[in-house]
DNA sequence: CAATTTTATATGAAAAGGAATATGTTTTTG
DNA sequence: CAAAAACATATTCCTTTTCATATAAAATTG
């Protein structure tokens, strides 16, 4: 009967559920040498290169000042590359290079690898409903920039 | 029809509903005087008064080592107690102080309110729906202890 | 078109988080 | 039951994030 709040609250159970399968994700980060944040702006770049900060922070949902600091580490690794827009001099656009390149591609098949193991349980109707539920959600309510 | 990866990616899709969502209820947690992890200290409590460090680290999705500071900061500051367990000296027990208690009962309405904003373009079934798609997602994937 | 406002990125100090480990306690085991 | 292993929480040191703001470059406007 009593069930607590919290097992009930929509919040608690997107944050879980994307803690849960995330962090099973994460473990395997480790094996292609790279951190979490890393990940993300790589896969992101990774389909779209030339990106710059703010769009980045946007889409790895990271605050402008966090991404800028992600950036200077990763250009310090060589994994990205700075280079002025060419039109707007504010604006500074991040590239992938060879070594950046080179790691993402084994984290990407892994991570489609990780996927496909999640949704083993589910047929492909029941995938496809969840994920445009999911799209459904966030298409109404903004994405931010905040984690958490 | 080239979609980008991000976009059909299933961890992205709740990471991102996750966090759309979840920004939204953090900015009016604000005007309740709390930051995030004391509501989900709170909120946890709020139906489970006296657990341990362990188990709300769990339950709030943290490493323990950042809860004992979590709770450190809010005994600090009079929203909990600290008590002994009676039967394991290993474990303390975590138990919300009136003070505590008349912070969540307002953030707790609110949290509640929000769920039905956000949950208002769906009817019953589909809300239905949704949160048993998350809770089977959550059930094979077990929760960690880790946010992002 | 100079002045103002907005936008994009960077910086610096302070807060928070994370990994590894210490400490004290209970459980297990030979 | 002593020794070893497992547990629960705390602590230390280091990295990362955050907040507020600085800097610089468009865009707007009167």
């Amino acid at each position: 009967m009593s069930e607590r709040f919290i097992d009930d609250y929509l919040l608690y159970l997107l944050a879980r559920a994307s803690a849960g399968v995330s962090t099973q994700f994460h473990d395997r980060l480790k094996a292609h040498g790279l951190q979490v944040p890393e990940w993300r702006v790589l896969a992101s770049l990774s389909d779209g290169d030339g990106m710059t900060i703010g769009e980045l922070a946007a889409l790895a949902l990271q605050r402008q000042p966090t991404m800028t600091k992600i950036i200077d580490r990763m250009a310090e690794a060589g994994m990205v590359e700075r280079r002025p827009d060419g039109s707007d001099r504010r604006k500074v656009r991040i590239f992938i290079t060879g070594d950046g390149r080179r790691r993402v591609d084994g984290a990407l098949a892994d991570a489609k690898a990780h996927e496909r193991e999640v949704l083993a349980d589910y047929n492909p109707a029941e995938a496809a409903q969840m994920k445009s539920m999911l799209r459904g959600l966030l298409h109404r309510n903004g994405a931010s920039s905040a984690d958490d």
